[in-house]
RNA sequence: GGGCGGUUAGCCAAGUGGCCAAAGGCGGCUGACUGUAAAUCAGCUGGCGGAACGCCUUCGGAGGUUCGAAUCCUUCACCGCCCA
């Protein structure tokens, strides 16, 4: 049960005894979590549900994937004190098209059934849908932290948001599960929603694994897209070690819990070691960084990426490969930035040079307008490379 | 349905006829410092022109008044509050 978090002990009590009793049945228990495909891309913050799906499938349970494309069409209030925007079913689809795809990064392609909640969310009536709210109080829902603060602000809350509750507590009957698995945002669909319903209906209750949330590359806000600090899963090693570096060190224990694969025990250690001052934060962190790029991109490709990230970093030194830009002899430095994409405008550019952050071969270049002195390693800020080449001799 | 208030840059938010490309904050970027960060300090943060400076586009949409509009008027759209 590591990382789990219900915010108040008796539920977790609660939920450990009854999830003891079910594993006493002897059978694979139906496991299941859902994702929206809100964006395109499935981040670190993700794979925390994933991770621990992927350890009920090692035990043998049956585990779901459930996409959320009905569900997202109505966008999930929870973890937001604004009113989502809706998509439409085009985008919803597009965006699901590549979340199994990535899923498989943590989970067992041949062990997992991938399921769409709109399989039996498109059927439901009207009168299905009035029998479901009859189960809930409008009380219950302005209860709701969330909800209850865009009130007082007086932010407007849609009668539809109240509907994805409803609907996420009916992907539990629907799939008749014994467990679901999600973020502690997720307690009130989760606890609430879906518990009611499968009782109200005639199931057992199911048993919520409630998962704490990973905060984003700012360590506060947890990770999301719109927040801009996700760190995501479809990316190079590098990238993804380099991000991971950039956590601040007080949201490493949250990391070490949520995204490794490192036991209590070993967490405990590196954290006795760092308060001991035996082990020195930043190494701490790329130990951190190691073990995260290993999980998606393999022990190699991580420790490649440490490497290019001492290189670059601690010791300030170009990394090893390094993208080519074909300049014309002539065209001045500022024509070169735009055209390699190393800004995103011209004034961009020259900000730039202005603050003295273009450099070619280490020289600080300071005026935009003259041609690019000679082939080199053109590098602009701290970390955007590129080898710069003529193409004279092309 | 009625009354009142609101819609400003990536976000929050000031601005109620010219001094407004638009205060302030957050975020972002650059530099210094470092342990990769964080914190701190300095600068930058619509676009285009070599540049002090100039030009172009922007303040929910459209139209109007005015020498001049984010600011006034008309209208449309959307949101909130109160009343029904």
């Amino acid at each position: 049960m590591q990382g789990t978090e219900y915010g108040d002990d008796e539920l977790a009590q609660a939920m450990r005894r009854e999830l003891r009793e079910r594993l006493q049945e002897g059978r694979p228990l139906r496991v299941y979590c859902g994702y929206d495909p809100t964006s395109t891309d499935l981040h670190l913050g993700h794979t925390i549900t994933m991770r621990k799906l992927r350890q009920f499938q090692d035990l043998g349970h049956d585990v779901t994937f459930l996409i959320g494309n009905y569900t997202a069409l109505v966008g999930d209030p929870s973890d937001k004190n604004k009113a989502r925007p809706i998509l439409t079913e085009e985008q919803v689809m597009e965006n699901a098209r590549t979340y199994a795809e990535q899923a498989f990064r943590v989970l067992d392609p041949q062990k997992t059934r991938i399921r769409y909640n709109g399989e039996w969310l498109s059927r439901l009536t009207l009168v299905d849908l009035i029998r479901l709210g009859q189960h809930f109080t409008v009380q219950q829902f302005l209860a709701r932290e969330n909800f209850a603060k865009r009130l007082e602000r007086g932010e407007p809350i849609f009668l539809h948001e109240t509907f994805y509750a409803l609907m996420q507590g009916y992907d539990a009957v629907a799939l008749q599960a014994d467990v679901q698995v999600g973020g502690s945002d997720q307690l009130f669909n989760i606890i609430v929603a879906g518990r009611k319903l499968q009782e109200a209906l005639g199931q057992r209750p199911q048993i919520g694994i409630i998962l704490g949330i990973l905060p984003g590359t700012d360590g506060v806000q947890r990770m999301s897209k719109s927040m801009g600090n996700v760190i995501p899963i479809h990316t190079t090693a590098e990238d993804m070690y380099g991000k991971l570096m950039s956590i601040p060190d007080f949201a490493m224990p949250k990391y070490f819990r949520l995204v490794t694969r490192w036991s209590p025990r070993q967490i405990q250690e590196i954290e006795e070691a760092m308060a001991s001052g035996r082990l020195h934060p930043r190494d701490a962190k790329m130990k951190l960084a190691r073990e995260v790029t290993a999980i998606f991109h393999g022990e190699e490709a991580a420790a490649a990426a440490e490497e290019a990230f001492i290189r670059l970093f601690q010791q300030r030194e170009i990394p090893q490969e390094l993208e080519v830009f074909f300049y014309r002899p002539g065209q001045t430095l500022l024509e070169v930035l735009v055209a390699a994409g190393l800004v995103a405008s011209r004034s961009e550019g020259r900000r730039l040079i202005d603050q003295r952050g273009v450099r070619l071969d280490g020289q600080v270049l300071e005026r935009a307008d003259l041609p690019i002195p000679h082939e080199g390693v053109l590098q602009v800020g701290k970390r955007k490379f590129v080898q710069l080449k003529t193409s004279a001799g092309k």
